[in-house]
DNA sequence: CGCACATATGAACAGATGTTCATATATACC
DNA sequence: GGTATATATGAACATCTGTTCATATGTGCG
């Protein structure tokens, strides 16, 4: 029940305003999306995600698989540790990480279908 | 059937990392993967794409549910429309824009599910 | 045509992001 | 304990990103 402190601009339809305003989420809600799809916005972040989809892999084999630094891969694995993205056990002094629920897989799918999908004809400008 | 310069770390599972590399997609879908999630990874991309899966709205109504300038909206909405994520149709001057498909609102629902999921334990260190 | 409104665009700037390099921690082995 | 390996972390730095402000485009109306 926000008080909708109306704008001065006049095209505006205001029963949609409020009406979508009711349905919008919170701000901290958008946020954590925002802070989720940021984290899957990097190549060298889906890389490691997609590798991790096909089994667990420790950073070193992640280094040789991506073709980055092993620091590199390092600190962005503490970016998707950070959002419970991905899980690790130790063995020894190797860490094995894997991606820490099925989410990620299907977004993922979800993600391909958008981006292979045959573009009709783009609607820019 | 790249030929894998092994990496001089020792610690790598050779079997593993081929594997993954056969099965890991090309720099370029990586790259459009990554480019369509950093699309959602901001807070006011975010809310208008949620706005927009209520119904159709001009910018106007997209200022005024969101709160932001006309101006930072047309500037994402721009970004959205490169990345064919919304679409719009004129009606005299004002623009409604619109959801392209509906792969935006299959990767919110997703999304959403991780975010709001009960974090069962940190597994951070 | 000229003006008003709705939206788009470009430049500028502060703040965020990803990598590198150097260094620190943790574990195994001698 | 000391050394080697696997990984993490912090600082530094160049690049990218999102907003604002000023200005441009496009449409309707008188």
């Amino acid at each position: 029940m926000v008080e909708l402190d109306r704008c001065d601009i006049n095209c505006i339809h205001d029963e949609a305003v409020q009406a979508v305003r009711q349905a919008l989420f919170g701000e901290d809600v958008a946020a954590s999306l925002a802070e989720l799809f940021k984290a899957l916005g990097d190549p060298t972040r889906v890389k490691i995600l997609f590798s991790l989809m096909t089994r667990e892999l420790c950073v070193c084999d992640l280094t040789a698989v991506i073709g980055v630094s092993d620091s590199a891969v390092s600190h962005q694995l503490r970016v998707l540790r950070t959002l419970r993205l991905v899980k690790f056990r130790r063995e020894g002094k190797i860490l094995y990480y894997s991606l820490a629920d099925d989410h990620i897989e299907r977004l993922f799918a979800q993600g391909l279908e958008h981006v292979t999908e045959p573009k009709s004809e783009m609607n820019e400008e």
